[in-house]
DNA sequence: TATATTTGCTTAATCGATTAAGCAAATATA
DNA sequence: TATATTTGCTTAATCGATTAAGCAAATATA
């Protein structure tokens, strides 16, 4: 019963008289083998329990089938959504992918990209870990030849496809909406500028607060990992100025809920005291009370285009491939904390 | 620059005028190869970016060093916590792993065993989706002759290991709890009983309601897939009744999330007029407001468990193995919902 | 000094599936 | 009827890395 050998193609190759040869090209439906022998061996292989060997069939023909995946971690909506889209669309071409986890870790990404390309995936998909500023390991992967596409976090340097969402207008968007609805002092809890969707979202917001004529203030601008403790932190000092702020726009939804609790356990009235918006349209801004107002960062779509990209890339490799830099518009969902 | 030929250990070999056979010995520290030429060998490894293929060796050798992973989402925070761990205690024992969702779906559950399989990793390891009650493509992992693993959503018909909390005590130490607090019309959003999980914390509140010499009310237990929808749902359906619960324990989070909601929406307070526990700890539990009273599962023992599970069957494979069913207690953590 | 052992490699087979090249028999075409 | 084409396979090489078996040279031992 148990560790019995796996039934290879010789296997039914012998129990048929035929050779391996034959049988190969029987299950693969080749139009130069008959009918009846299709059929005979397609009965022996499911009468022996017949099941490729996936290593045997990619060494020899130089093609895995998979897709690596590179996120941070899983445990947010948005690349779980983004995997979920990008995961069907690449089956349906016949690609499976393995998805690994940097954990914001550079280290860790340097291993998962030798453990793809260990396992000799076809190509890599990935969104860049927050420590990461050294880009060697990432054109170790354009020098083994395989196709790069990066999303959500890329890098302007690597000379890679892309596909994200519109960091720079985004911040617009939402400074726009708090000045309309009366905001003058609109703080900024950052990510760290070395990350390019970050420091576009600073940029962003710089430049919307000089089109709007507000004075732009350092004390209100600060940089950090974006979690929830750094979320609550921030408010803290920001609660600490002499001259406070009237609005808090946090570049990641984490990070506003710290804030926002913080606010609420200082019985600081969200909105109309302090109005507060997210970013990343994660499911727990509608849930919490008040609701979050924050930009969705199309999540389907960009699970989709990125597995698209990759396609493309492996259908016409002998073209040589112009580089697609695809940045979609992002959307603001108004919410409690800031109407 | 582009599509360059790989580096195998043959180019290797032919610049050092050495046997490819010696240069594979002197990547793996043979002690019967000179130290001189193992500097020489992985000199000019480095010098031409070999990277060894994996394909080849996992063929040859008959091993793969991966390890397949089945979740039914990654968007869990207990999901996520678990790959973490697991894949830490693997890493160090030369594994890799590989993550597929099965989104909760039947039909993707299969598939991804299929390409796991497929993929020839060395063992699965594996969390069941709701919608699955057919077994037999378990079966089909387990006549491969590699380990599989089960880890929270298991089976007791299949006879396999498995790593999980006490679901039954757990139901036990809320209905408990609750009744403490001087509840008498205890509610359960359960999960569907054909999930040998969900079963048991049925089983488990009701056992406990009898031993607390409460009545068993058949309008309060109610079965679903847990969803935050299914929450809200059976919430109102449960503010329908005559007889109003004074507590509700549902068996997941999102579940109790969206209880929450629908009771902040209908101004009843929580909990002194009806108290609330989740089942999970996700973090947003703590986020809300009032927060969430949950029951943690040991999200990081339990990925660690069942990592050290299939090592330990890879050790010793000849020794036929017995059966590994470990049982972690849980731990309820009591938060404003149930105070 | 003669034999035994160790050192440091090479040779050749192997893991399974695939594919280019080839060939005999069957069938089609002139 | 003679030749060309098609059908349905087989043979043998291949993808890279690994490993059992073997062998000559160097070294150790009696």
């Amino acid at each position: 019963m148990a560790n019995k050998k796996r039934t290879t193609l010789k296997d039914i190759a012998s129990e048929l008289n035929i050779s391996p040869a034959a049988v190969s090209k029987a299950m693969h439906n080749d139009s130069r083998i008959s009918e009846k022998t299709k059929k005979e061996v397609k009965r022996v292989a499911k009468k022996l329990n017949y099941q490729p060997n996936h290593l045997a069939s990619a060494l020899r023909k130089g093609k895995s089938n998979l897709v690596g995946v590179i996120v941070p971690r899983t445990n947010s909506n948005f690349f779980s959504s983004v995997l979920e889209n990008m995961e069907a669309v690449l089956n349906k071409a016949g690609y499976n992918i393995i998805i690994t986890q940097s954990n914001e870790s550079f280290e860790k990404e340097c291993k998962n990209i030798d453990t793809l390309l260990y396992t000799q995936v076809d190509g890599i998909i990935a969104s860049m870990a927050n420590e990461t500023v050294d880009l060697s390991h990432y054109e170790k992967i354009k020098s083994n030849g395989i196709p790069l596409i990066l999303f959500d976090r890329g890098e302007n340097d690597l000379n890679v496809d892309y596909v994200g969402i519109n960091d720079y207008d985004s911040s617009h968007i939402i400074v726009e909406h708090l000045v309309e609805k009366g905001c003058k002092r609109i703080a900024h809890i950052g990510g760290y500028r070395r990350t390019r969707i970050f420091n576009n979202r600073i940029r962003g917001y710089v430049d919307a607060l000089k089109k709007n004529n507000l004075p732009i203030d350092d004390t209100l601008i600060v940089e950090s990992s974006l979690t929830l403790e750094d979320g609550r932190l921030e408010m803290e000092k920001l609660l600490q100025l002499k001259n406070r702020p009237d609005a808090v726009y946090a570049a990641s939804d984490n990070a506003a809920l710290g804030a926002l609790q913080v606010l609420n356990e200082n019985q600081i009235k969200v909105p109309n005291a302090i109005r507060l918006v997210g970013f990343g349209n994660e499911p727990f801004t509608s849930l919490v009370s008040p609701s979050i107002t924050s930009v969705d960062q199309h999540s389907k779509d960009i699970g989709r285009i990125a597995a698209e990209t990759f396609l493309n890339h492996v259908s016409k490799d002998d073209i040589k491939q112009s580089l697609n830099k695809i940045i979609l518009d992002a959307e603001l969902i108004v919410r409690d904390s800031s109407k």
